[in-house]
DNA sequence: TTTGAACTGTCAGGAGTTTAACATTGACGC
DNA sequence: GCGTCAATGTTAAACTCCTGACAGTTCAAA
């Protein structure tokens, strides 16, 4: 495997790449070609097929990708099948909703279970797996080395925890709590999810079509 | 406003400027220049400035940008305070967290209610908002006039309903249902939230990690 | 077995984005 | 008030990323 200097822009469109070919696996497609696929989403061939180069030559000339083998092969690069471990930090809504609606926990990952402060909530299970009390959290990630926290706590508390988190050793923090996390230089990755910034994206387009709309008139 | 040729870029770190300036403004900031706001969120100087001069001159030479003026204009552009409509399509779990979880109903938006199909569900209420029958999403979409459809059902249903709402005038999408919709033509606007995508991006980085120092080894 | 078509991997040119430099302006202390 | 310092807006250079072109390989049909 390559992987010399691969840029930001192109790791980001692996997992678009993936869900597409997990999409035409599905639909029994066998074979795709960078200019079918392309086409189908939005993107140039030329792109296509310098993105996946940075990785190694999975096609073959005359015929194109075999669609299982190349999902397979970026499932690799993602790592995906690599087992990492992942815990749920906050067992509110949005946690639940996670947990409950996403297979990450069987297709790759292992999830261990989920930690909250509310006493109430403490004991009880989601979808099948245990809440556990969150003064247990740093001794919990050390003893099984958890790789992944799942962040979903109220903006408030993001911080504090990040810092128990990154004492207890964790590897990454998946941040659903709209804040910037800092984690100093522990090298800890973070991977945010800001809902708000997608949804002002989405009106600024909308404000910029009536303006423009009003312009006209 | 010059608004001339924006990339999107630039328009995809609008809302953490928006973010970071909320922030500082909470922390009762008055002035910030580009230079420190550059160290506090890891940009550089010079893109700051460059990025807000896309849109006008916001700032003052020799004393920098006022907190909450800055605030503003960049919420002006982003089109809060413009009250864009909005109703949740599919009253799981994940859109109930995000009713309920988020001001942007308080914060410049109008929400309207929630659709589900489920029998049980309809009827009742999320968060202070009632939850409709699907069926009369449509007939709702076109008397209300909404802008934005929360969509937050489960993968298999989500094109469907799509189509239901372009036929009935929706104007945009905000999609978590980690499939990518097809709106044909129909101009609607359509921002994703692919949850597993961000994972796996994480997980791609804790991969490569793992690669460097085995081979270091 | 040969020929033509299909398609990849790569390279170089071009487009777009970021950074650095600088002239200019306003703030603030003396 | 005046001079110095601070910080902007802008321009141009540097850099990154994307696209088109092409040589080379494989497949399939005759």
């Amino acid at each position: 495997m390559k992987r010399t200097n691969v840029s930001n822009n192109v790791i980001r469109r692996l997992p678009r790449y993936l869900r597409k070919l997990d999409d035409l696996a599905a639909k029994g497609e066998e074979r795709i070609s960078s200019d079918k696929l392309g086409r189908q989403m939005g993107l140039t061939p030329s792109q296509i097929r310098q993105d996946f180069s940075c990785f190694g030559e999975f096609g073959q000339q005359g015929y194109g990708y075999n669609v299982d083998f190349l999902r397979r092969e970026i499932g690799q690069i993602l790592g995906t099948y690599r087992g990492y471990s992942a815990i749920l930090v906050g067992a509110g809504n949005l946690g639940t909703a996670l947990v409950q609606n996403f297979d990450f926990i069987i297709e790759g990952y292992v999830f261990l279970g989920a930690f909250d402060i509310k006493p109430e909530v403490i004991g009880t299970q989601i979808d099948g797996f245990p809440v556990y009390d969150v003064r247990d959290l740093p001794g919990f990630v050390r003893e099984h080395k958890v790789d992944i926290a799942i962040l979903t706590v109220p903006r408030h508390a993001a911080q504090e925890l990040t810092d128990t988190l990154a004492q207890a050793g964790i590897r990454a923090i998946w941040n659903f709590t709209n804040t910037e996390l800092d984690v100093g230089d522990s090298g800890i990755l973070v991977e945010n999810i800001h809902f708000s910034d997608s949804l002002l994206v989405l009106t600024y387009h909308l404000a910029q079509q009536d303006d423009k709309e009003k312009n006209e008139v």
